[in-house]
RNA sequence: GGGCACUUAGCUCAGCGGUAGAGCACUACCUUGACAUGGUAGGGGUCAGAGGUUCGAUCCCUCUAGUGCCCA
């Protein structure tokens, strides 16, 4: 017998492993061998991640749609596997290192910290893919990858070397995004921009507010950017100009100054030490003379002299419509400095500290603290104008949180532009489509305007990239050292030492690969044969960037097919405030506590259920509590159905039943089954579990099962055992629906009922999706309808007239037509049960000082026993005929309405008559009742 | 500045050209032989505002206001 309640902690572990032992989720099964293939690849998890709420979500869609293809037969591989992680995991380690009190990686070497970081991942990277299983995910567990593992590494040197062959990878000195804390270049997507606003004001001039050092110093320690600073850059060798200072209505100067000077306004006062020139625009009438005379600026405390160069990239609105040029620390200014030839003179080191280009007194000072010099420098000088506070983003590095420097290296890049032609003609084409749709405009947005991907980091962890340099710097490019040592040979004709490129590529190198990677190519694999293209791939839209774009390059290229026919993307879930779960706002729900509390079943249906397209998730966690009660109600119905012997036979047939009530809920069945099949098809997942959820509560539990307890308990033994099988077939197609949302519960009833039925012939994870047809009988539909209305109503009105909950009533049917009265005494002892009443009469005419209900066709009475409240009553009916009436108008206005009947569909005017003559019928009866009530008055 | 969403019950959210829905919360009654993690009944909404299209708009279009996200 079935414990009361269901515990999830209990259950969970125990059914984890039966599927084990039955392979469950084993793709490749021999007797499905002819069956059609089903492939979803994870989005690995970074090995150093755990299980949170976006992964939740994540996998329990993945996990639902392959239940849901396996049950239908399908050969399903769910392929799962982790992400290296480059800098999260380099980090994740050297924290470690540093909480021990170890030494530093630089100090023990590449080699070894490689290697810890191994033993590292052997330890714990694990752990995600456990919780993984903790939420009840079906991957193919036997076939886990690692985007480090052999067969994925030899795809990575495959992959590079073949780009770099054909071009599409090459190596170019240009401005990088400079990560200074991790030391290592990032991609433009790795860079996050925060808005920037300060708050210091000083103006040259003010005899109140002399310049005050500290005071900026304090300001700036506490927030260094978001002020703009306007410098005079004096004029070389003497030179003057007029400048404007006053204009008339037509912008025509009126009033002019001399200035030996040029103001520029930066927001970054350091890189003045790397500036080699200033732009103003070419139009610009105020610096019109100073192009012309081909005037220098002589550049304060480097003092070097630099030119004033016409280029549009200066906006004359903005600041004083001149601005310094640092192409070596700024994009704008680098293409500004490519432009007019200007030089590229780098004053930063790799952690963004003033290197030995500068003036000594600022060498080895952190960029910000040279910002407060450089300032307090200038206010010394008179050079300073003013500072005031501004907005702008500042790059930071989505890891490390630090300011991103623009900073001139040598990094390899991929030609993105040309790879992204045929991923983009893919969406377009409809080869491969975003689900909800809308995402492919992001999609083609970005892939149009796609920029080189810098794949090179200065980083230890990841795949070092198979390049090597011979003395004289020439680069040779293999797939091992040996062939580079033969291709290096070759070219010198000579024996000649070569030396590896040191750095490693992106993470999202090879994540980029996994959907053909992981099926074992560049090897021709049955895998690859079969499982490529996969299906579909779910993943959140934060990473169509970083991951779905490029697999779709990627996967062109290399596999000249896309690596997956539909992209589902998915919500972020969030708080129930709608903000993004973060540990510093301390708003983080943790799945895995989630499912400790109310198990793995209801936070997956909680998710599921929540998961309507193109909408974030705000969780909340008494969503989660609704939905363990629903798993609740369902262990409750499964008891129940043990309790009156309800068990499986092997025989029966939905379509034999003889029972109204039995013939109704497989009909009810059938439209459940088809709703959550429709749903899942068309990834409308909240709509599947809704449909899934309204029939086992709203129908099966509501009304059926408490539909059938007069049978059962009855003695029409024909009926009893008909009705016991039908309660098991109905739960057995429950159980099968709700699998893929509530595995855990599902599959131990499906276990359990075996305990007195026919043996199962697979766990509930192989047996196979339910499809009906023919179940459904408009008769029945309308005769149990019929029961079902006029019992809420009864129940209504007793609530309304304050009837005892106790208190047993008779129930008049007065005029009832032959087969009315049949209908009625078929469902007898159901209705008396349901609505409490004491037995059904039928006269001719109705009994007075009795409560009218008007349900469909169907008039019935309530004598009251003379306490009947009149008054009561009288008002209780006025209201409904006031409600009916006001209904009734609105249908007439419609029908009377010439252009409705014109031009509306036949449906809508059938229905609206249909709906005008019920309206008119009901009215009529509830008018009968109150002359009725009134006479006994 | 460019783009994409969103605004529906107290809260969190579905829905959708033809009578407004769910969960939670709330009110009243009920320990009825599956379930109080429950049952029954109920209260609660000019579907952000203004126009337009349509026989008919919460739904389609435009604008306005507010909110969120992405990109520059």
């Amino acid at each position: 017998m079935l414990d009361k309640t269901f515990k999830p902690a209990e259950i969970e572990p125990r059914i984890r492993a039966e599927w084990e032992r039955a392979d469950a989720f084993k793709a490749g099964r021999a007797e499905r061998s002819e069956a059609q293939p089903y492939c979803i690849v994870i989005p690995p998890p970074n090995v150093t991640g755990s299980l949170h709420m976006g992964h939740a979500l994540n996998n329990t869609l993945q996990d639902v749609l392959c239940r849901f293809e396996r049950m239908r037969g399908k050969d399903v591989l769910w392929q799962v596997g982790t992400d290296h992680a480059g800098i999260a995991t380099q980090m994740v380690v050297e924290r470690q290192m540093m909480e021990r009190q170890e030494p530093g990686r630089r100090e023990i070497g590449r080699e070894k910290f490689v290697e810890k970081v191994w033993e590292w991942k052997e330890e714990s990277g694990s752990t995600i893919l456990n919780q993984l299983k903790r939420l009840g995910a079906s991957c193919d567990w036997s076939r886990e990858r690692f985007t480090m593992d052999e067969g994925l590494s030899k795809a990575v040197l495959k992959v590079f070397v073949s780009l770099y062959n054909e071009g599409l990878i090459y190596k170019d000195k240009r401005l990088v995004n400079w990560d200074p804390k991790f030391q290592t270049a990032i991609s433009d997507l790795e860079v996050v921009q925060v808005d920037a606003r300060g708050a210091f004001e000083w103006q040259d001039g003010d005899a109140e507010k002399p310049f005050d050092g500290e005071a900026l110093s304090k300001a700036l320690t506490k927030n260094p950017s978001g002020q703009m600073y306007h410098f005079r850059y004096p004029l070389a060798d003497g030179h003057t100009y007029q400048h404007p200072t006053a204009f008339d209505d037509d912008g025509k100067p009126t009033a002019f100054e001399t200035r030996d000077y040029i103001v520029v306004a930066t927001t970054r006062p350091e890189t003045m030490l790397g500036d080699t020139g200033v732009a103003v625009h070419p139009d610009d009438a105020r610096y019109a003379p100073l192009l012309k005379a081909g005037a220098k600026v002589r550049l304060p405390i480097v003092d070097r002299e630099i030119p004033i160069v016409g280029d549009e990239h200066s906006d004359p609105e903005k600041g004083t419509g001149a601005v310094k040029i640092t192409p070596a620390h700024d994009f704008n200014d680098f293409e500004v400095g490519k432009r007019h030839g200007l030089e590229q003179i780098n004053v930063l080191d790799d952690r963004a500290r003033i290197n030995e280009v500068a003036p000594a007194e600022y060498r080895g000072l952190d960029r910000f603290e040279a910002r407060k010099r450089i300032v307090a420098d200038f206010a010394a000088q008179g050079l300073l104008e003013k500072i005031e506070p501004t907005s702008h983003t500042v790059p930071h590095g989505d890891r490390s949180g630090v300011v991103i420097e623009p900073w001139l290296t040598d990094q390899w890049y991929v030609n993105a532009e040309v790879l992204a032609k045929p991923a983009i003609a893919m969406i377009e084409s409809g080869k491969a489509n975003f689900v909800p749709k809308n995402w492919e405009k992001t999609y083609f947005e970005w892939m149009r305007n796609i920029q080189p991907w810098c794949i090179s980091r200065q980083l230890w962890w990841g795949h070092q990239i198979p390049a090597w340099y011979a003395p004289d710097g020439k680069v040779f490019v293999a797939e091992d050292e040996a062939h580079a040592q033969n291709l290096a040979d070759a070219h010198f004709g000579a024996p000649t030492p070569l030396k590896r490129d040191e750095d490693v590529l992106d993470t999202w190198f090879s994540s980029a690969l996994w959907p053909f990677s992981t099926l074992g190519w560049p090897d021709d694999t049955t895998e690859l044969k079969r499982y490529y293209p996969t299906n579909v791939l779910v993943t959140g839209f934060d990473i169509i960037f970083f991951w779905v774009a490029r697999m779709m390059m990627m996967g062109m290229h290399f596999m000249e097919e896309v690596p997956f026919r539909d992209i589902y993307i998915h919500a972020l879930v969030r708080d129930e405030k709608g903000q993004k779960m973060s540990k510093s706002k301390g708003n983080v729900m943790d799945p895995l506590v989630l499912i400790d509390t109310y198990g793995a079943d209801a936070l997956r249906f909680t998710l599921t259920a929540m998961a309507a397209q193109g909408r974030d998730i705000k969780l909340a966690a008494n969503r989660v509590e609704g939905y363990r009660n629903f798993a609740t109600k369902l262990w409750n119905a499964a008891r129940f159905a043990e309790m009156n012997e309800c068990v499986r036979r092997r025989d029966f047939d939905p379509t034999t039943i003889k029972e109204p009530v039995n013939r109704w809920i497989a009909g009810e069945t059938e439209r459940a089954v088809r709703e959550v099949t429709e749903a899942l098809e068309a990834y409308r997942f909240n709509e599947a579990a809704g449909a899934a959820y309204e029939f086992v509560w709203g129908v099966f539990c509501d009304w059926y099962l408490e539909l059938i307890k007069p049978i059962l308990a009855g003695d029409d033994e024909r009926a009893v055992a008909e009705t016991r099988a039908t309660v098991a077939w109905t739960l057995d197609q429950i159980l099968k629906l709700l699998h893929p949302f509530m595995p855990y519960i599902t599959e131990e009833l499906w276990a359990h009922a075996v305990e007195h039925g026919e043996r199962r012939e697979s766990v509930l994870a192989l047996s196979r999706w339910p499809t009906f047809s023919g179940l459904i009988d408009a008769e029945v539909d309308e005769e149990i309808g019929w029961v079902v209305r006029l019992i809420s109503e009864i129940r209504s009105l007793r609530t309304e007239m304050n009837v005892p909950a106790g208190a047993k009533l008779p129930l008049v049917l007065p005029g009832a037509s032959a087969e009315l009265v049949a209908r009625a005494k078929r469902h007898e002892e159901t209705i008396s049960r349901l609505a409490r009443l004491d037995g059904i009469s039928f006269p001719d005419a109705a009994p007075k000082g009795a409560a009218v209900i008007v349900a469909g066709d169907t008039t019935a009475a309530l004598p009251l026993g003379g306490v009947i409240d009149t008054a009561a009553e009288l008002k209780r009916l006025e209201r409904e005929i006031e409600k009916a009436e006001s209904d009734l108008g609105k249908m007439d206005a419609k029908l009377s309405n010439p252009q409705f009947v014109a031009k509306a569909k036949e449906e809508a005017i059938e229905e609206a008559r249909e709906r005008k003559a019920e309206l008119e019928d009901a009215i009529q009866r509830l008018q009968a009742a109150i002359r009725r009530l009134e006479q006994v008055g």
